[in-house]
DNA sequence: AGGCTTATTGCAAGCGCTTTCAAAACGGCT
DNA sequence: AGCCGTTTTGAAAGCGCTTGCAATAAGCCT
């Protein structure tokens, strides 16, 4: 209140385009926004005074006074992870595209702030939110829904959710993965599960389970452990599970940090990938093909979810009464070289 | 202009609240700046009734009236790599103290996007510009600083660009590698530059020659290669220096991705790392500790240039008279498992 | 109690732009 | 020339919030 920071004199407004052109605001905004009434001249005169002065449209004002925002928000719960950076990828070339940008805000899991992120952008700065946060409280949404705030869920957990979401084929992916080991042979596969609050962790966790009943395999409650989708809980999971007295010849993590974590683990008890275990992921972030030896992994279309969601998004936005719609994208099996067939010595065990 | 999107009936202004509470506009947007003088009681039950109301701040209007912005923007190529990732981090973390938000635009190398973006971003959506792209135009830092906006460069090339610049010992990284090296017995040492129009990619360099120079060993300019920070170029440089006759038993890649490509181009080639050459990176980009064997690396301060490069945003903020600052953090090599000792065969080669 | 200083609050004028609504200009027809 | 349906414009009312200025209410002193 006290400090000046007062607006620059730099300041081209519509005004003075206007004056310069010799004609109303009310023209000026009409050629900016591409009303078709107004006489190709006059649109020229105008366009070349904006160019002259180097006015650039003020998007607070205009969005202030009604005008539509070309941003899109997207919520994610921080940049540092290969997840996020996928599908922010995706959506940002998608939004691109479309004419709109991308205003990404990270929330780091400071619960708190998401509100408050959510109320800043419903408040305006956006057309509409992106949201890949994995637990998202259902009010929030639904305060947005209320308000008839365009969002589009990414994998988002809470299926109890009305609204539109894109997700993907967990439950599939799972069981690709798991009959991909059997196929090779394998027997005693063990599991490494997600954060198992959320809907995509219990989904894989089913696939695999499924598969294992498909081949006739038993099931065996001791190699499942419980992960959080983080590469720590992948290595001590992956311990725990070495010093199985039959200790799997392969395991299947919930995801790829924990993928990573579980070779770590692997590695360090002087075992060998695919040699003695194989281990195949989920997900295909980055990571996975710069890893030694680079991870077989469940391929969730990263960068395709984030287009399909922009392009969801878009459509609330230009019809604020389409219904939620849910739209699931494939998982595919990207056959690199953490897996192979079990030795033979490990089979006999 | 057709279609209507109009606002929502559930907008709470400041009008609800102040009729609410019974008081003026005026008093309740000084209770939400933080004005001091509001009597106790007053503030209680302007904040009562806009809790009662669910009342949110509009931050258009807000900044179009003239209150100042609370997110600061970052301007980035893409989130596709560790490098950007870390930077951001520091930014969001150091902003999240501070009380800002982060508004995190993506260039994606468009090269005409850019501007449109800093013309948005400048508009005052925020209160101040980070700037991670590479080779911004000078012309458009410029611009930006005649408008008295607020920028911080970070890692900047084009050093005659007057601002704030937050960068890091880059000559000093190229050194201390290459050295680290020649204590390890190498000297034979190959070199893959970075994109040579960039400042850091020539004083790496420069920091390597010299380092062979303080050591008396001859240069060799078949063992310098030029690179281009992308991975790519790492491997098929790297392709190029094992071809030689006397090949080097070491490597200073520019940048991890190009390391990263270098270690793939060494493993096709049956070699093995560090045992028959040792190879050592620059950035410390996330995926360096993945990769196997984990690389050593000249490691950038990258989450800590993030936080400073907003401190000084902060303070150009505050004072917008602020001379321009120029901050140097320096770069710490980090040990890890690509570098060895030559093995006896090669040394005596 | 009267006068003066200081703390609180309200008024009202914008910030830059969009968008009705209505007036002004055209063009074409009779 | 006179009338009518369009096409082009301009005037003016906000959008929700900040703030300078002025008015009012408290406090304190003599």
């Amino acid at each position: 209140m006290q400090r000046d920071n007062s607006k620059k004199q730099q300041n081209v407004t519509i005004y003075d385009v206007a004056s310069r052109a010799g004609f109303s605001v009310s023209t000026v905004s009409r050629v900016f926004n591409g009303y078709e009434f107004v006489r190709e001249s006059t649109r020229e005169r105008i366009l070349e005074a904006a160019d002259e002065l180097g006015y650039v449209a003020n998007l607070q004002a205009r969005s202030l006074a009604g005008g539509r925002s070309r941003y899109v928000g997207l919520l994610a719960p921080g940049l540092d992870n290969g997840y996020v950076g996928g599908i922010s990828q995706g959506v940002d070339r998608a939004l691109a595209s479309a004419g709109y940008g991308l205003m990404l805000f990270t929330t780091h899991h400071h619960r708190g702030q998401e509100l408050a992120y959510i109320d800043t952008i419903a408040n305006g700065l956006t057309a509409g939110l992106l949201i890949t946060v994995p637990l998202v409280p259902k009010s929030y949404v639904e305060a947005l829904q209320q308000q008839q705030f365009p969002v589009v869920l990414i994998d988002q957990a809470d299926t109890s959710i009305q609204s539109s979401v894109v997700d993907t084929t967990n439950w599939q992916g799972g069981y690709t993965a798991t009959e991909h080991l059997i196929n090779l042979g394998h027997r005693r596969i063990g599991f490494i599960t997600g954060l198992m609050a959320l809907r995509s962790a219990t989904d894989r966790l089913a696939g695999y389970k499924m598969a294992l009943k498909d081949h006739d395999i038993a099931q065996d409650e001791a190699l499942i452990v419980e992960g959080d989708y983080m590469r720590e809980m992948g290595y001590a999971a992956t311990r725990q599970l070495l010093t199985l007295e039959r200790r799997p010849t392969a395991i299947v993590a919930a995801n790829d940090f924990t993928a990573l974590g579980a070779m770590e683990a692997i590695h360090d008890d002087g075992l060998t990938i695919p040699g003695d275990i194989s281990i195949i992921g989920f997900d295909d972030i980055p990571e996975a093909r710069v890893v030694h030896p680079k991870l077989t992994t469940v391929r969730l279309p990263l960068e395709q979810m984030g287009r399909v969601a922009v392009e969801l998004l878009l459509e609330h936005i230009e019809d604020p009464d389409l219904q939620p719609k849910h739209i699931t994208l494939s998982t595919q099996l990207t056959e690199r070289q953490s897996c192979a067939a079990p030795n033979a010595l490990s089979v006999s065990t």
